[in-house]
DNA sequence: TTGTACGCGTTATCAT
DNA sequence: ATGATAACGCGTACAA
C-alpha cells in the first residue's frame, strides 16, 4: 500500500496525492477532499521511512542517559521528565528516542555514530552529568543541535532549576520560623549543584545579618547513611555549638537525619528544624512529614523539549538558559508559624 | 558525504562499497580493508534514513506509556525498565522510542498511525495497563509484533513477576516467623494483580493448615492513606480478632500501616509483623526498616526486549510467558528468626 | 490545477 | 570479484 496505489485509485498522479497529504495550496479543495476520502477508505498511511529520506529529517530527537552511573536525580524523576519532553515534542510531530551512552567495549556503537552522524535523530537532550566538556565541544563542532538538562559550562542552551533561589528559600524559611543556627547537609565543595545551593543558603543568612559559616556545610554524600552519620555527629555537639536547623541536599539525607534525631531524642521540629531539597513521594509520610522544596520535573522536560524545538527551527538561535522556580512545601519538620515567635526567642536566647 | 563519495574516492562502484559495509563475502578481503581505510579516513557514516528505506526496517522499537494515568509501578521503576530494554536492544542495534499513547483530542496522532502503520517502529512493548483487549486485537490483526510487560489475557507473549509466588513468599515468611493471624492490605477483587498475589497468600495459609479467610483481604487502594485508615481500623479490633501480621500490596500501604501502629502504640515487629510487595529506595529507612519483596525491574526490561527481538526474528514464534522470581528482603518489620519461636508460642496462645 | 521526472542514499539483483 | 541498474516510497521543481 503505497502512495501510488492511492494515485491509481484516484486516477491522479502520485505527486498530487503527495500534495494533498502535505496540504499544498496548489491543489483544489475539491480534489483534496476527494483524495482524502480515498486515503481514509483505503486506510493508507505514508511510510515514515520514505518521508524521512525525502525530507532529510528523522523527525526524531534523542535523550541520552547513562545507565552505568546511578544518577539519583534523573533516576527518580525520569518518568516525569520524559513525559514533559514527549508532550512538547508530540505537538510538532517529533518522536523521542532513548539511548544509553557509552559502550566502552564497542566504540562502533557510540551514540555519536548511532544517532548523530547517522542522522537518526535531529537533535539531542541530555543531563549535564553525561554532557562532559569534550562531548559538548564535539557536538558543537558538528553544529549539532542539543540542550542540556542542568547547568553546564560550555556555550550550550540549558534548562535547570534555580538552585540558588532554592537554597535561599529553604534557609529563609527556617530563619522565618525562628531557627538561628543553620547547618547544611551535605555535598562536595566542587560540585556545581552544591555551590549554587549553598550560595543561596549563605545569602539568606547574610541577609538576616547572620554569619555564613564555612563550617555550616558538612561534607559528605547526600544519602541516608551520611545524613544519619552527620546527624549523630552534629547532635552530639555541645549545646552552644549545635545547629538548631538543617537544610538537606536531598530527601535521603533528611531521612537519615530524622533517624539520628529520633535516636538522640531530639524533637523535630521543636528542637531541630529540617528542610530539604526535592520532594519525594514519601516525604509527606515521614515522622514528622518533611518540609521540602518541590521541583516540577514535568515542566523541566517540557522546557527542554521546547527549547530544542526552537533551536531546530532556528539553528542560529542565541544561547538560552532557562531557570524554573522551585516551590516550598511546608510540612511539619519545621516549626509552625505561630510557634515561631515564642520558640525563636527562647531558642536564640539559649543558643547565643 | 554519501556512499557515492566513498566509491569515487576508492575508484569502485557504490554497490561495492555497500557490500563492504555489509561485510558481503562476495568482495575480496583486500578491497575490503582498502575501502574500510577510506571510509575511516573520510569519516563516513551511512545514512540510517536511506538504509532503513532500502532494508525496509526502522531498526527501532517503541515503548508505549500512558502519561495521563499515574501508574505507580511503571512510574517508579521506569528508569530501570527502560535501561533493561535498552541494553537488550543495543546488542542487536535497535533503538528505543518512547511514545505516549492517547491523544484523545487528536486521533490523527494516535500511536497506531504514528508508529505502527507508519512503520516507524518494528515492534512494540507496553505495560498491560495500556494494552487493553481491543488494542491487542487490533495489533494482532495487523500481525504486528509486540510484548506486554505484565500478564495479559489476549494471546500475546508477556513477561511479569511471579506474583503468586510473591504472595506465597511473604505469607510463608510471616508464618515462619511465628505470626498466625495474617491480613492482606489492600486491593480490589477484580484486579488481576490482586488475584494472583492474594492467591499465593492464601495458598501459604492453606499449606500451614490455617484457614484463608475471605475477610483477610481488606479492600481499598494500596496507597499510604488507605494503609493508614485500614491500619487504624484493624488495630482497634478486639484482641481476639486482631491480625498479628499484614502483607501489604505496596510499600506505601505499609508506610501508612506503620504510622497507624505507631499511633496506637503497637510494637512492630513484636506486636505486629509487616511485609510488603515491592522494595522502594526508602524501605530500608523506615522505622523499623521494612521487610520487602524485591523485584528486579531491570531484568524485567531485559526480558521484554529479548522476547520482542526473538519475535522479530521469528514471527511465528509460539506465545511465551516469562515469569521472574521476586526476592525476599528480610528487614526488621518482621520478627527475627530467633525471636520467632518464643514469640510465636506466646502469640498464638494468646490469640487462639 | 495537475502531471512528469528526478532526487533522497542505500541495498539487491543480475550481468560481466 | 566487481559493476550497472533497478528498487525502496515519497517530495518537489518544473513542465504542461
Amino acid at each position: 500500500m503505497t502512495i501510488q496505489d492511492i494515485a491509481d485509485a484516484a486516477q491522479v498522479a502520485k505527486s498530487t496525492v503527495s500534495k494533498v497529504i502535505n496540504d499544498s495550496p496548489k491543489v483544489s479543495d475539491q480534489t483534496k477532499s476527494r483524495i482524502w476520502g480515498i486515503i481514509r477508505e483505503m486506510n493508507y498511511t505514508p511510510s515514515s521511512l520514505a518521508t524521512q529520506l525525502a525530507k532529510q529529517t528523522s523527525r526524531n530527537i534523542g535523550l541520552l542517559i547513562d545507565l552505568s552511573r546511578e544518577h539519583e536525580f534523573l533516576d527518580h524523576f525520569f518518568f516525569n521528565i520524559i513525559g514533559g519532553i514527549e508532550s512538547a515534542l508530540v505537538e510538532r510531530k517529533y518522536e523521542l528516542t532513548i539511548s544509553n551512552i557509552q559502550q566502552p567495549d564497542r566504540p562502533e556503537q557510540h551514540f555519536m555514530k548511532r544517532l548523530v552522524l547517522n542522522r537518526r535523530v535531529d537533535g539531542l537532550i541530555a543531563n549535564n552529568s553525561v554532557l562532559t566538556e569534550p562531548l559538548c565541544e564535539e557536538l558543537l563542532a558538528h553544529r549539532f543541535p542539543f540542550i542540556s538538562i542542568g547547568e553546564v559550562q560550555s556555550p550550550v542552551s540549558w534548562v535547570d532549576f534555580d538552585n540558588e533561589a532554592g537554597g535561599h528559600m529553604l534557609a529563609a524559611h527556617l530563619l522565618e520560623r525562628g531557627y538561628r543556627r543553620l547547618a547544611f547537609f551535605a555535598g562536595e565543595r566542587d560540585e556545581k549543584l552544591f555551590v549554587r545551593r549553598f550560595g543561596g543558603f549563605a545569602r539568606a543568612l547574610a541577609e538576616a545579618g547572620l554569619p555564613a559559616p564555612d563550617e555550616a556545610a558538612l561534607r559528605g554524600l547526600a544519602d541516608t547513611d551520611s545524613g544519619y552519620a552527620l546527624g549523630l555527629r552534629m547532635l552530639d555537639l555541645p549545646a552552644g555549638e549545635r545547629p538548631d536547623a538543617v537544610v538537606c541536599m536531598s530527601n535521603y539525607a533528611a531521612f537519615g537525619l530524622l533517624k539520628a534525631a529520633r535516636e538522640r531524642g531530639v524533637d523535630v521540629p521543636g528542637g531541630l528544624g529540617i528542610a530539604a531539597f526535592d520532594d519525594y513521594p514519601m516525604s509527606p509520610y515521614t515522622t514528622p512529614p518533611l518540609t521540602c522544596l518541590k521541583i516540577d520535573t514535568f515542566t523541566l522536560g517540557v522546557s527542554a523539549g521546547e527549547l530544542l524545538l526552537e533551536q531546530l527551527r532556528d539553528p542560529d538561535m542565541p544561547l538560552q538558559k532557562r531557570m524554573l522556580e522551585p516551590q516550598l512545601i511546608v510540612r511539619e519538620s519545621t516549626r509552625s508559624e505561630t510557634a515561631a515567635g515564642g520558640q525563636a526567642v527562647g531558642s536564640s536566647a539559649a543558643d547565643f
